[in-house]
DNA sequence: GTGGTCAACTGGTTGGACCAGCATTTCTCC
DNA sequence: GGAGAAATGCTGGTCCAACCAGTTGACCAC
């Protein structure tokens, strides 16, 4: 078949991204009150179920407080959101664009994955230092795909992550590698200029395996500042 | 009253919580298939309805795949949840423990405030910047109550990090402060020195108001790391 | 005005039915 | 006997209709 499968979206999704697209976008302020789920059932001509799905996922997102026999309330996503979220934010008609919130997400991929390497140096065990280290060798020799090299470049990532023993970090990590980097189209020759330095890659899992915490620090956080746009910014805080 | 607030939990988010539990417990182990939900529904003995929203959080939170007349897999979470997790990951009776996951959490609010206080250093308004002055004279005004201060000194943070224009950073931050330093009892004498030192909050005030943002930077590492336990690590990565 | 009552919302839960997609089994044909 | 097609029985997805359980606010008696 030459047609690519179409996949027809749950309706509770459609309606979850929806809603959230209009909180964050601002067409549903904070401390409004949400539309009753009877009242968006038949606004969009679904079953109650399925706006209650929706609801539901909003509500662990964190962006609605939901009281039984009173209204839903839209909360403020600033200070209750949680990091799951930065994916769709940039659907939001209003505040960041799609780059504003690429080169956040790649500012805190250069800062956590520094500390990560550095705790990695630290705390790795002798067997995890090897493993990173025959990554980076099967890294250095994968084809040319870019996608290909992309994914050996996030596994090598993970491992140092993995070794770092946080936790934190790890969600984290998962948080921006398939919530936000996808959705930031990094610039090829900036990108390339990270994934490509071979010779980087060796050096930091040898800092690693001497347990050069310093070192390693250093030369993660310079490495992942290569694909940081150096955009300048012409707003202040995260306010529009 | 005197009893506080009989809050009946919902079916659904007993459900939820629970295959959380067994998901991240190990008693679901990734590539596992979760219960259809007919069975799940006349296990538990509710319906099936409060399990598709149990089940629909699941997947949200990456925890689960479902797809379409074939079977709910389990995932592996360290592969794929989000930061948003962290909480409930200390319920598991395999893996890491509260207290691992306490100290996670701390080092990685060092990491990101120090270099959220070094970005607002740079990019803040000044009016953001007397606005941090502002809230440090008014937490060093507050009483003595412990459970005041620490909102003050939230609210304080939060402008540091606000003024970091990172949204991603402000996200995690949300992540962290509701859902992980909560859970985490860090002894009074540690936090203590971190949240009385108003001398230290006044001079990170001034650094950033001076757009000293290495100065800024190292004053608020130091600062938050006074309550990161410094309990030695048992075991490695974060396998067990 | 104060207090209680009640009706009209709200979300929470249930049951049953049916549609749609996947996987296995079974049957047919070569 | 083996390969392919058809049938079957599971899975999740959606809908309808009703009722339970809290909250809210208007109303009325005092």
């Amino acid at each position: 078949m030459a047609e690519g499968h179409i996949r027809r979206e749950a309706v509770s999704d459609q309606l979850f991204a929806l809603l959230r697209d209009r909180i964050l976008g601002g067409a549903l302020p904070p401390g409004a009150a949400l539309t009753a789920e009877r009242d968006l059932a038949a606004e969009f001509g679904v079953n109650r179920h399925a706006v209650r799905e929706a609801v539901k996922r909003l509500q662990q997102a964190r962006l609605v407080e939901v009281s039984h026999g009173g209204r839903t309330q839209v909360l403020d996503w600033r200070r209750t959101a949680g990091l799951d979220l930065a994916v769709g934010i940039a659907a939001a008609d209003t505040g960041p664009t799609v780059q504003d919130i690429a080169r956040d997400a790649l500012e805190m991929r250069a800062c956590v994955g520094a500390d990560a390497a550095r705790l990695c140096a630290l705390r790795c065990s002798a067997d995890t230092a090897a493993e990173i280290a025959a990554a980076a060798e099967r890294h250095a020799r994968t084809g040319p795909d870019l996608t290909e090299l992309d994914e050996t470049y996030v596994a090598w990532w993970r491992l140092i992550v993995e070794g770092s023993g946080n936790i934190a970090y790890l969600l984290a990590f998962n948080s921006l590698v398939d919530g936000l980097i996808p959705v930031a189209d990094v610039p090829a020759d900036l990108s390339a200029g990270e994934i490509l330095d071979v010779e980087a890659h060796r050096r930091l899992a040898a800092h690693i395996a001497a347990r050069e915490a310093g070192a390693a620090e250093a030369l993660s956080r310079e490495l992942l500042s290569r694909s940081v746009p150096a955009a300048p910014r012409t707003r202040e805080g995260v306010r529009p």
